[in-house]
RNA sequence: GGAGGGAUGGCCGAGUGGACGAAGGCGGCUGUCUUGAAAACAGCUGUGGGUUUACGCCCACCGGGGGUUCGAAUCCCUCUCCCUCCGCCA
């Protein structure tokens, strides 16, 4: 959520902000509207508590029930005024807050200015394209011949975007999960195993509300979201905490499965397991000061880098535009790894700086050093890869010609010592 | 699933209609004392909102929401969470 004091004192930037996200820029003028009129409001009703108070505490010093008798009469025509009032801002209120959710987050100077996915930069590329004295396969060809994805049991139990990974291919997605974890838990990253499961407060904290409901899976029963990503839970953790700065930065990393219904993606990327209604993931979070955000961020995307430098990947870094950005996000990096088989660019990670955007909303704070104003904490969040891409960038970047798939060396350790999965025939 | 008990400031803990934004203790900060520290003593020590050039003033908040009342931490309703016992289960 921004914050109303900008639109209060500068309109302008934040007119220029939504332009940037190619959205209209009138709502700056309603919210505006709806924040004198809240104000009216209070001032208005204040004015009557304060004497309703005084009033009172005349009436309680009073013993002469004559006496008191006019008093408790004009207090109660007082009484119903503010009640008159209060119902009034409890609506504008109302109003307000519902407008202001759906507004994104205001774009940081540095990102470049686009209008959408074409316009973003790619600002640097490691590694070179592959050459290979074969024709390089699809992992949805890959996978079924090796008799590692099964897809056709995939969607006899749950319909389309769903898969069955098969032994040796289970056996390394929970490898690149287990060691992806170890290396962020050595990269300064404290691991977390968090509930599945959240509530609609703690959804809507982390801003995935209601912007996104659609994208969600609900359980109307009990009232539960399925996450869409383990930074929901990440956010949720210290939601209407203050936490000491000496305890900053926090960072945390955590392996959740992934829930999302696609509604948006009809018909988009439905071959393979690119993806699929659930899948895993890694992810990155760091609660920071807004001094250390940056370097926190330069960090996370380093240790995203990482990841994908020891699995051997060609992957190049792609900055976000201003039209491309995320609701919540000041900045972004997507990392994308080269994929032989499918011949493109995958987006394993997106690593964004939310600012103070998602803390006001949660209402998570902290106490500076040597005490003050409580303040707002900058958040971060960084996939430390997307399992299904992830494993597809293993399947289709280490396949053989006689179409086994090598391990890479740093997943060995949790491969039980396979070095090569083949067909079985 | 059944029965009961709880939720108060950073922490512990008192408080059953007006003098309670809240006793007392702990912790923290400041000062006195001290060469320094400790101890002792004194003072300060919550969050959000409105208003003000400012000092300040005002409003709200005792798990969340609603109600009764001139007035609610305190009475009523409701929700959430925690604890104990029984049953069931992995």
């Amino acid at each position: 959520m921004l914050d109303i004091n900008l639109f209060r004192e500068d309109p302008d930037r934040v007119r220029a902000g939504f332009e940037l996200r190619q959205m209209g820029s009138g709502v700056v003028d309603e919210v505006i509207a709806f924040d004198a009129r809240r104000r009216e409001i209070i001032q208005q009703s204040e004015t009557l508590k304060a004497e309703r108070n005084t009033v009172s505490k005349q009436i309680g010093q009073m013993r002469d029930a004559a006496e008191r008798a006019p008093l408790i009469e004009s207090m109660r025509a007082v009484g119903e005024q503010i009640d008159a009032l209060d119902g009034q801002l409890r609506q504008v209120e109302e109003e307000l807050n519902a407008l202001m959710d759906t507004l994104p987050n205001l774009p940081d100077p540095r990102v470049p200015v686009g209008a959408g996915e074409e316009e973003n930069v790619v600002i640097r590329t490691v590694g070179q394209i592959p050459e290979y004295d074969f024709e390089p396969k699809p992992h949805w060809e890959l996978g079924p011949e090796l008799g590692i994805i099964d897809f056709e049991r995939g969607a006899k139990l749950s319909g389309s975007r769903f898969y069955v990974l098969n032994g040796a291919g289970a056996r390394l997605q929970r490898a690149l999960i287990a060691w992806m974890l170890d290396l962020h838990i050595r990269q300064g990253y404290e691991e977390k195993y968090l509930p599945f499961m959240v509530r609609t407060e703690t959804v809507y904290g982390a801003g995935q509300l209601p912007k996104f409901a659609d994208n969600l899976y609900r359980d109307h029963e009990e009232d539960f979201y399925m996450v869409p990503t383990a930074e929901v839970p990440l956010t949720g953790l210290y939601m209407g905490e203050i936490i000491e700065e000496d305890d900053l930065p926090l960072r945390f990393t955590a392996y959740t499965p992934c829930f999302r219904r696609e509604k948006m993606s009809a018909g988009r990327d439905v071959r393979g397991i690119k993806r699929g209604h659930q899948f895993d993931k890694v992810e990155m979070y760091a609660y920071t000061t807004p001094q250390d955000s940056e370097a926190a961020l330069q960090k996370m995307l380093s240790d995203a880098e990482e990841t994908c430098a020891l699995l051997g990947f060609t992957y190049r870094i792609n900055q976000l535009c201003t039209g491309d950005l995320g609701f919540g996000a000041e900045i972004t990096y997507d990392i994308e790894i080269w994929a032989p088989g499918c011949g493109e660019w995958l987006e394993v990670s997106s690593v964004s700086n939310d600012g103070d955007f998602q803390a006001r909303r949660g209402n998570i704070r902290y106490r500076p050093e040597g005490g003050g104003r409580v303040q707002l904490p900058h958040t971060l969040n960084g996939s430390g890869l997307g399992l299904p891409r992830a494993l597809i960038g293993v399947l289709e970047n280490y396949q053989q010609a006689d179409g086994s798939v090598i391990i890479p060396e740093v997943l060995r350790p949790w491969m039980g010592g396979v070095e090569r999965i083949e067909a079985t025939g």
